[in-house]
Formats: C-alpha cells, structure tokens, sequence
RNA sequence: GGGCGCUUAGCUCAGUUGGAAGAGCGCAUGCCUUACACGCAUGAUGUCGGGGGUUCGAGUCCCUUAGCGCCCA
C-alpha cells in the first residue's frame, strides 16, 4: 500500500463526510431505551459566513456531541440558522440599491418576495462550510425562524403572553436610524470617538434673578427642553430647585429639580432634560413625570414642535441655527471642543438618533422569578461558573423588553387593527369582523418582531410547539448549550425564561461560555477590521483537523483564543506525526500477516508500559471531556501520542520489527496497531477526518467489530493495565537513555558513532533490568556495549552521569578524535578561562560590591563557583587524554 | 460610577481541594538515523505584576496597590 509522506486532508476529509452522511450517522439512535445527549446549536445568521468565532463554536459543540456518540447515547446536535430581521433586510436593500430602487418604491410584498428568493438561493452558505468543519449536526432537522413551524410558535407566544397581560404598547426611546426609518437593538449601534463641541447655554430664570447654565452637545434638543435637573448633592444650586427658567428660543417656562442621575462633575452640573430624546433624559422625565415634547420626525427633520423657525430643517442644520441665535441673544456662554463617544448605524452609518416612538414591550420580571431560581438552585450551570453572577445581575435588575422593529422581515406582529374604530385585535389570523363596530376591514400592525424574539423559542419551537410531541417529550431538557457571553442576556436568558413558562422546563442543563478569538494583538477579529482570516482557506490549507485541534489545543475552558498562523502550525505538525506513525506501522504489516490473538502475546517492558500509559490516558482523556476541559484532552492525547508512543514505543519496536523472533515481533506489531487505533478513539471528537481515516485502514488489517470510528466505542479504562511499578522501571530505563544520549552530546559525537558504556549499579534490580533491556540502550542511545557492575570502578578518560543512584561512565579512548578533542577541549578551556576572568574582575572591584544589590553579587559568587569547578573538570578531562 | 476578568519562560498561555515551576511556538547546538525536516536528539531561559498577611510550606488562600481588558449603567 502506497501511503503518501506528508498527510493531506483534503480529499480525505470530503469524502468521509460523505460517508458519515449517508450512513446517517448524524441522526439520533431509534433506540429510545438509550438516553438521549441533545446540544442546541446557536443558530447563525443566514447571512453569516463562517468566521473564526463560529469556528471555535462549532468545533466545541462537535467535540461534545462526537464524544457523547462514542460514549452510545443516542445523540442530537439540533442546527438552524435565524432570519436575522435587520441584516438580511439591509442586505437585500443594498442589491436594489444597485438598481436604483428602494424598498418603499416596490412595496412590502414585492419586497419579502426578493428577500425569501435570497434566502433560498444564498443563505444556505454557512450551512456547506459547517460541513467542512466537520460539524456532525442532524441536518434532516435543520431549521429556519420563519419556517412554518417555527412562525407558528412565535404567534402562538405572542398571543399568550398579550393575553397574560405580558405584553403591552407604550411610549419607548430607542436608538433610531432616520435613514433606515427603523429602530436599531443596542447591538446594532457602533460608538465611535468624535470630536464635537460642549454648548454652555444660559437659560434665564423666570424670576429675573439671573440665569443657569447648561451644557450641551446637541443644541438643536434644547427646543424639546422639559426641565432642569442638578444632583440634589450639589450645594451650588440647592437655591434653585423649584425654580423656573425661561426656555430660550421657546415659548415655555420649565422646572429646575433635583435628581440623583446628574453627574455633579459634567459641565456645569446643571444639565437639561430632554425626555424624548435622549434616554438619560428619558429616566428622569420617568421620575418626575415630564412631558415628552419630541421635535423631530422619523427623517431627523424638525418638525412644528420645534417652532416655526426651524420646522422643515434637518437636525445638524438646525443645531446651527440654534447656535446662532442663541449667540445673537447673547444666551450663549462659551464653547468647549470636546470628545464624546456617537452611536452609529451598524448598517448605514447615520448618526443614531435617541427617539421616542410607539413600540411593543414584554414584560419581563414576572418571567425572571422561575429563571431565576433554577439557577440560584443549580438546576441550570454556567461554565466557568463566574458567569452566573452575570446572569443574575441582569435577572435581578431587568427590563422590559422591547420586541418591536419597524422593518418588514421578520414575524409580523400579529395585531390586528379596525379600520372604521380603530379596536385593536390580537390574533392569528385576520379577523373578519370587527366586535365593536362590525365592520369588515382592518389592517395589520405595521412592525415585526425582534429576530431574538423567535429565537427566544429556539429549545422549544424547534422540536414541534406547540404540538405535543414526541421529541418535545424526549429531548428537552438539553445536555450542554455552547455559546458566546456576549448573548447571555440577549438569547440564554431568554431561553430559560421562555421555556420555563411555556413548557414548565429547564431548557438545557449546562451552559458552557466560550472566550474569543482575537488576532495576534489581542484585538477581536472582525469583518470590519479585517483581521480575521477565512477559515475555509485555511481548512483548503491544513485541514479542518488541524483547524479544530489548534483552536483548543492551547485555550482553556472559557479563555479566549489568540490565534496566529503559528498555533495553526501545531494542529498541521500533530496531523502529520500522527499520519506518520499510522504510515510507519502499515510498512512494516506484510502482505496477508497473520497477528497473534490477544492471549498469545509475549509482552515485555515498553509493551506493559504503553498499555499503562494508554489506559491513564483514555482515563484522563474521559474525564477532560466530560468535565468540557478539551484543551486538557488535547494536550494528554498530544502527549500520549508524540512523546511516548512516537519517541519511545515506535523507537523501540524497530529492532523487533526486524527481529527474528517471530512472537516478539508480531507482538509489538499486535500493540502498535491496537495502540493506534485505541488513540483514534480517544482522539475522534477533535480530529474527526484524520482518525477516521487511519482507523478505518487500521480495521482492514485489525479488525473491529464497528462500522465507522464516528459510532465506535470510546476507549474505557482498563484499571488492572496500569502498573506503577512498570512505569517506574520504564521511566529508570528513559532517563538512564536520556543521560547516555546526553553525554554524547556533551561530546559532540555524531549520531552514527557506536560507543561503549561502564555502569556502576547499586542495585541488583537495576542490573537485571538493563541486562535484559540492553536492546534500549543500543537502539535509542546507539550504544554498543555495556560494562555492568555494582564493584565497578570509573574507567581513565571518562565522562560520567548521574542517575538516580546510578553512575554511568562513557570512556573516550577509541571512540573519538584524540588531537580533535584535545583541540576542542581546549578551546572550551580557554572560554571558561576568560569567562573566570570577567566574574572575577567584577568580585574585585569594591565599587561593585557596595553599590549593586547583594543578589547581583550574590549571584556573581556562585557565578564564579560555578565557571571554576566547570573549568577545574573540563581541564581534567584533557589531562585525562593527554 | 458599579461589576467581572487578566498579569507565570522572548511570544501565546496551562498550572482544579496550598506540598519539589509546565506546554506550544521561538531560541542554541548537532543530525536528511530506512515513519515523519510539518522531523529527531540535547540544551538554555522564569525574584509566577508590586507590597503586606495567614501557614511548617503560597503561583495557588486573605488584604492592599499598579497596569491592561471586558460587561453594565
């Protein structure tokens, strides 16, 4: 069998893929006596691509999910992608753009036309590149928010919870784009530095007794002006709470009050309250039951409110025109340059206008009681644990929701009003008649609801509600829900509120957070920055084994992921060195062999020691995956596979390869197959192509009894297999190895060179130990001959190591270069003669001695020490051969 | 302003009940040794942010302080 020299996934990854597909293996077990591990994939934007942090999702909920399969449980990793409301809209709204067309030119039907035609044809991307990734998901159940069925479960929400009475209109500042015309969640407003000016305004006092001062970074909301506020701290003003000023450019008087919210250190520490637009001014206008006198339309234009000299302009040429005035009335104080951070649409990048508007609410602290509690009693964890305080911070203190978009795709809100009376209908469908006033005709409420606010139902909606069925009964709750922080708040929150109080469950029992990937400086990798790599390129280039294995290789549970084309280098390099031990074990197979059966085996030493080690680590490895610690995994399997099956089973298993004794040989090919695909195994969940890929090969000259490696046993640990005993003579005869190897290079000698050894034993077990391993020390120290002894004396012209209570003597004489090594010897001499020289020189000098700190000489003495007695052996040695 | 987190080898980071400082990358030296140069062998490198305390013993617990980051308001 031709196996190639470097390993490259890519076709060998399609085409498992492929194989597990079709096979099926991604579905659930029919086996309803088993229990079910079911993970909830946070559903991607169907706009989305695949990007670093999808990659770093993905791959934890697949290790979770592949190792949960191999452990027989009969498994479900639900996909689904959201319909992202504002997103898609925009994206759809860019291409029209591109025609000369807006959306209010082709009408809301034409335009979900469009967007439900781009949905089809190109949101399916992230779906084909999570394949790639290897993501075991059962696709047969992928989901969509506005499929039917889901659509069905938000209408079905809403409706019940208007009529709980948990969902009301009301009066609400948002942060609004006057050129999308449409609300923006916090999430979709970009803060960016600005520089801009701070306005200090004189507002006289009604009584004529002089004026306050206000500042300002928006002049022109002055005309929406309702109060003056100071913190009920700030002893300058404590004389004018109460008071009335004149509003400037208006004709209204307005109250001064106290409020704790003002900042006594901004401006003046008298500040102007503004309640329509702006949202600080929005809670104080709350307290203190101002009225909201909103001055612009949804474009930013001013509208009569405002008064007849700025109706008709826009917000920024309005402000001037306040400016201007303000000054000619010398009601203007001074003017500051100042920085303050301007929200931004994430979209369009208009400046966000703060605005007061019509919206739906639910509401929320009659939800947060039961989320609460199932958390405070442990029935829901969050991992790393510290994120259940900011779970509960938020419960504690939340809000009511806003579920309202003025956008057009999405769920429609399912309220119908009449259009002769105006009665509002909360329904299913269109009503058809009115119960007020009979009439006929009605028209739907305009907005749609918050994408969040069918993926609040995601645990639920996506297994058939409000139908009872069979899954709903069988995989809720969830095991293991994996997703980001950052949406604790916006969606796991919401998921255990919403299921709690439809379902009467918990939606899931483990929520794991993960960190993020940040490039190389630590800074976030975003689009917008362009400093994250395509993950599809990279798996093009590496693989997606070497993809997943370095995002976890090295980012502990919870910690964020600092990649770099060098962490990528490690998953490459590990793929390759497995690649290349499953290569070197199938060279060595001749054609139709026949391999012992277990009980024939003729183990020795490294056979008894790699079955120790391998059970530790399949024990070791369980537990890390179970505990959802996999970079500990992927370190103990690293470690398994590289340092001690490569460098020292497959080391010491080439003489035995070759050797004559037929047992000895096919034992140790027997072990180095079994070892190989037991480590598969325990490796499947993180590399799943490469491991299948070798394990199926493997199964071909060593049978198994599975099919697939994707629904074979994960490796149990066999206890009586680990033998302290063995690992400690194994580790006696490695560092011994070590020692001899290290003493060769002390002398530079090349690693074709053979030597001798004398060694001085002081026990009689060592004796018997390296006699019988003696093979060890030929093969993996190239020596040639041992002189073994416990009354053995150290040999002339030798240099000699210490192990344990071991002495291991190498003798010069005939293996080296005598002039050669005279000549080096003496070059190193002289080095350390000029390194005592300088040691000394520094000792010598009093100034040193009483000015640097006593380490520094500390340190200079031992230096000193050190350099002398090196010196004092290294000229030995050359008298030695002298 | 409130909360949370981080600070350990040149870099990125492990270090789970306190008990002899670790990994990957990088670096140095020597090797194309018939699995692998995406490799092998050997080696160097750390007052574990500063200060104080508890303890027989602290990277690990407590207090304090500095710098950085994130979230909320």
């Amino acid at each position: 069998m031709e196996i190639s020299k470097t390993y490259e996934p890519q076709q060998i990854e399609k085409k498992w893929y492929e194989f597990w597909e079709k096979n099926e293996y991604f579905q659930p077990e029919g086996d309803t006596s088993k229990p079910p591990f079911t993970v909830l994939m946070p559903p991607p934007n169907v706009t989305g691509i695949l990007h670093m942090g999808h990659v770093l999702n993905n791959t934890l909920q697949d290790i979770v999910i592949r190792y949960h399969r191999m452990l027989g449980e009969s498994t479900l990793w639900l996909p689904g992608v959201d319909h992202a409301g504002i997103a898609t809209q925009n994206m759809v709204e860019k291409e029209l753009a591109k025609e000369g067309k807006t959306r209010q030119e082709i009408g809301r039907e034409k335009m979900l036309e469009l967007i439900w035609k781009w949905k089809e044809e190109k949101g399916g991307l992230i779906i084909d590149q999570l394949k790639m990734l290897g993501a075991s998901c059962d696709w047969s159940r992928l989901r969509f928010t506005m499929d039917d069925m889901l659509s069905r479960a938000v209408k079905e929400v809403f409706i019940r919870l208007y009529d709980e009475g948990l969902i009301y209109k009301g009066k609400y500042i948002i942060n609004w784009c006057p050129r999308c015309e449409t609300a923006l969640a916090n999430d979709e407003v970009e803060y960016s530095e600005e520089n801009g000016n701070l306005w200090y305004i004189r507002y006289p006092l009604v009584d004529e007794s002089g004026f306050v001062v206000v500042a300002t970074t928006r002049p022109e909301t002055m005309l929406g002006d309702t109060a003056v506020a100071v913190n009920p701290r700030d002893k300058r003003y404590k004389h004018l709470v109460g008071k009335e000023v004149e509003l400037p450019l208006t004709s209204r008087k307005i109250p001064i009050l106290e409020d704790e919210y003002v900042d006594m250190e901004f401006g003046t520490g008298c500040v102007k309250v503004t309640p329509a637009h702006d949202p600080n001014d929005f809670e104080i206008g709350q307290h203190h039951n101002l009225p909201q006198i909103l001055v612009m339309d949804e474009q930013a234009v001013m509208n009569s409110a405002a008064g007849k000299e700025f109706v008709g302009l826009d917000r920024f040429a309005c402000r001037e025109k306040v400016v201007e005035l303000l000054t000619q009335q010398d009601l203007l104080e001074k003017i500051e340059s100042y920085t303050h951070s301007v929200g931004h649409c994430y979209r369009c990048d208009t400046v966000v206008e703060p605005y007061l508007s019509d919206q739906w609410f639910v509401k929320m602290e009659p939800l947060a009681g039961p989320a609460i509690e199932v958390v405070e009693k442990g029935e829901i964890r969050f991992q790393p644990e510290r994120w259940t305080k900011v779970y509960m911070h938020w419960m504690l203190n939340i809000r009511d929701w806003c579920i309202s978009r003025q956008i057009w795709w999405g769920h429609r809100i399912p309220v119908y009003y009449c259009d002769s009376c105006g009665k509002m209908i909360v329904a299913k469908e269109m009503p058809t008649i009115c119960p007020q006033c009979g009439s006929n005709s009605f028209h739907q409420d305009e907005d749609v609801l918050d994408t969040w606010f069918s993926s609040w139902l995601w645990p639920f909606s996506t297994l058939g509600w409000p139908d009872e069925t069979e899954d709903l009964k069988r995989y809720l709750p969830t095991q293991v829900l994996i997703t980001a922080p950052e949406i604790i708040y916006l969606w796991v929150a919401r998921m255990i509120m919403s299921t709690l109080h439809f379902i009467h469950i918990i939606p899931f029992q483990t929520v794991l957070l993960h960190g993020t990937v940040r490039d190389e400086y630590g800074i976030k990798m975003s689009k917008s920055l362009g400093n994250s790599p395509d993950p599809i390129d990279i798996i093009d280039r590496v693989g997606a084994d070497a993809l997943r294995f370095s995002m976890v290789f090295g980012t502990p549970k919870g910690a964020d992921v600092i990649f770099s084309e060098s962490i990528l280098e490690t998953g490459r390099n590990f793929a390759n060195k497995i690649w290349n031990a499953y290569r070197f074990i199938m060279m060595n197979i001749k054609e139709g062999e026949k391999l012992p059966r277990k009980d024939e085996l003729q183990m020795e030493l490294a056979d008894l020691w790699i079955y120790s080690r391998l059970n530790e680590t399949a024990r070791n490895t369980a537990e890390h995956y179970q505990n959802l610690r996999f970079n500990d995994a992927a370190q103990g399997i690293f470690q398994f596979l590289w340092d001690e099956f490569c460098s020292w089973y497959i080391e010491l298993s080439k003489d035995r390869l070759n050797s004559n004794d037929i047992l000895s040989r096919s034992t140790t090919l027997y072990i180095l197959l079994d070892v190989m695909q037991n480590s598969m195994r325990l490796l499947h969940p993180i590399m799943p192509f490469i491991t299948e890929e070798i394990w199926q090969n493997i199964k071909k000259v060593f049978p198994q009894t599975e099919d697939a490696l994707i629904i074979a046993a994960f490796p149990s640990c066999d206890e009586k297999m680990i033998d302290p005993e063995i690992a400690d003579d194994m580790s006696f005869m490695q560092e011994a190895i070590t020692a001899v190897r290290n003493l060769r290079k002390e002398l530079n000698l090349n690693p074709g060179i053979p030597i001798s050894l004398v060694i001085r034993v002081a026990e009689e077990r060592q004796k018997d130990l390296i006699e019988r391993y003696t093979t060890y020390f030929k093969r993996l120290a190239k020596v040639e001959n041992i002189e073994l002894g416990r009354q053995i004396s150290k040999p002339k012209a030798s240099i000699a190591a210490v192990v344990r209570n071991l002495e291991i003597f190498l003798p010069l004489k005939g293996i080296i270069d005598l002039e050669a090594e005279k000549a080096r010897l003496s070059k190193q001499v002289e080095k350390l003669q000029r390194e005592q020289q300088a040691v000394k020189n520094k000792l010598d000098n009093p100034l040193f001695l009483t000015n640097a700190k006593p380490e520094v000489v500390e340190n200079e003495r031992k230096r000193f020490e050190e350099v002398s007695i090196k010196l004092s052996l290294t000229k030995e040695l050359l008298e030695d051969i002298q």
